[in-house]
DNA sequence: ATATAATGTAAAACAAACTTGACAAAACCC
DNA sequence: GGGTTTTGTCAAGTTTGTTTTACATTATAT
């Protein structure tokens, strides 16, 4: 699972921890999503789409599912 | 959360274990998420979007997710 | 160069997701 | 009705996600 979380903290030029808040995670659980170590749950998933105003397929990228694009 | 796993299986008529058979998981994590015991993962969340072919929104929904519908 | 902020990582603990096995209740045929 | 399939549920166990604390490494700014 590929995720984006890292590209969209630059373009608004948010540190892990500013996101982490915004989660009401910790920063090390978004550290590791972001390097890989684990999945996010369905709701953390959620509460990172609503965040950025995108769709949850749009942050993070199922490695089975081929893109299209 | 909810969800329309419930909804989805009965457009094909499966039964929960069918779709668990599908989804590769056991018929009593099915049955768990149609009845909100617990949350899916992301990644089986991706798998059921890729089975039914639609987005995760329109499977699962968060229900602090404002539905603009 | 040194201070500060940001990121990476690890261990221990706990919570949530999922498994297997088993059985009861409900729905579906004949 | 009686048999069969489907659904609901429970207990005990494993795995995955998350937290806290702590420290090391890397980047940024004087």
């Amino acid at each position: 699972m590929k995720n984006r979380l890292k590209i969209l903290r630059a373009e608004r030029d948010w540190t892990q921890a500013d996101l982490a808040m915004y989660l009401d995670v910790s920063r090390q659980t978004i550290n590791a999503i972001e390097k890989n170590k684990y999945d996010p749950s369905l709701p953390l998933a959620f509460k990172a789409a609503r965040l950025f105003a995108l769709n949850i397929e749009d942050i993070f990228q199922d490695d089975e599912t081929i893109n299209k694009n």
